[in-house]
DNA sequence: ACCTGTTTTAAAATCATTCTAAACTATTGA
DNA sequence: TCAATAGTTTAGAATGATTTTAAAACAGGT
């Protein structure tokens, strides 16, 4: 590994073992989007993030690096609104909340929600992923 | 009720009730929408329909009347592409089986699925809605 | 039939996303 | 170290779904 490897830590290596060259956009956009926990960012808010750490990357590399991170595991698109796509840095099995008023996602911990039965997919199919999403909006009381 | 409100059947009526005209065009949409079980349109497959059954619509309209009818309860969107919206017939609480490979929504039957624990809505939130969503893709076999 | 407020419409506008073609950069092998 | 090559990034154009606009058409009440 050379300087920027170490600089960039385990991107550097996950991008090389999926047949992505470690470029500068995509190390940068990868430190932004997974050193800090779990996140859920669209396209823009990414790119207002990148050119606030002093980054310029262009919307069309932003979407191109989110579809590629999310071909290769990296992520996961979530689909609460039309027009709208999210992507999650935590790509383990879970659902999500979804509030309808600030249009922003929030995991649902582990076993908080449970499939109780699991139906029979149709004939000559078979189940990809189950995805729930709890739409909550502001309790009136 | 007169001519027009016979040969439309309950629609007539319940347009008045949500304070919608009852105008041709929203009247002949719903007869396409609620005249064939359960279903699930996007606006260009109305359109389409429309057009076949000899009724010009124009696209805005049709957005309309689906944002409408979904607004008075008479029809569910259902958000499972980027991009895309559908729009059920089936307003009773159930859920989907979505079809990646063909992009169809099929209901998923009563009991089918179950859930198990639903979890707590976060502080100061209610629920509103809990969509689930299964995705299947033809089975490799 | 007439008035008034709705509704419909074609066309333009918008928004998120993808495509295009050219400029740039990472990697490889000499 | 350098050049060749293949993969990337980019600005800007293109796309596709949906919404807006402003004007013409229409529904319901008088």
């Amino acid at each position: 590994m050379n300087s920027a490897g170490r600089r960039y830590g385990r991107a550097y290596e996950i991008l090389r073992e999926a047949g992505l060259r470690p470029t500068r956009q995509r190390l940068g956009l990868a430190r932004l989007l997974f050193e800090n926990g779990d996140r859920h960012v669209t396209a823009e808010q990414l790119q207002a993030e990148s050119t606030a750490a002093d980054m310029r990357v262009s919307l069309a590399t932003i979407y191109n690096t989110l579809n590629q991170f999310t071909q290769i595991g990296l992520l996961r698109e979530v689909v609460v609104e039309p027009g709208r796509s999210y992507f999650d840095t935590n790509t383990a099995d879970h659902h999500h909340f979804f509030h309808e008023e600030t249009a922003k996602l929030q995991d649902i911990e582990g076993e908080a929600i449970v499939l109780g039965a699991v139906p029979e997919p149709p004939e000559g199919t078979s189940v990809e992923r189950i995805d729930i999403i709890v739409r909550v909006k502001n309790a009136v009381n």
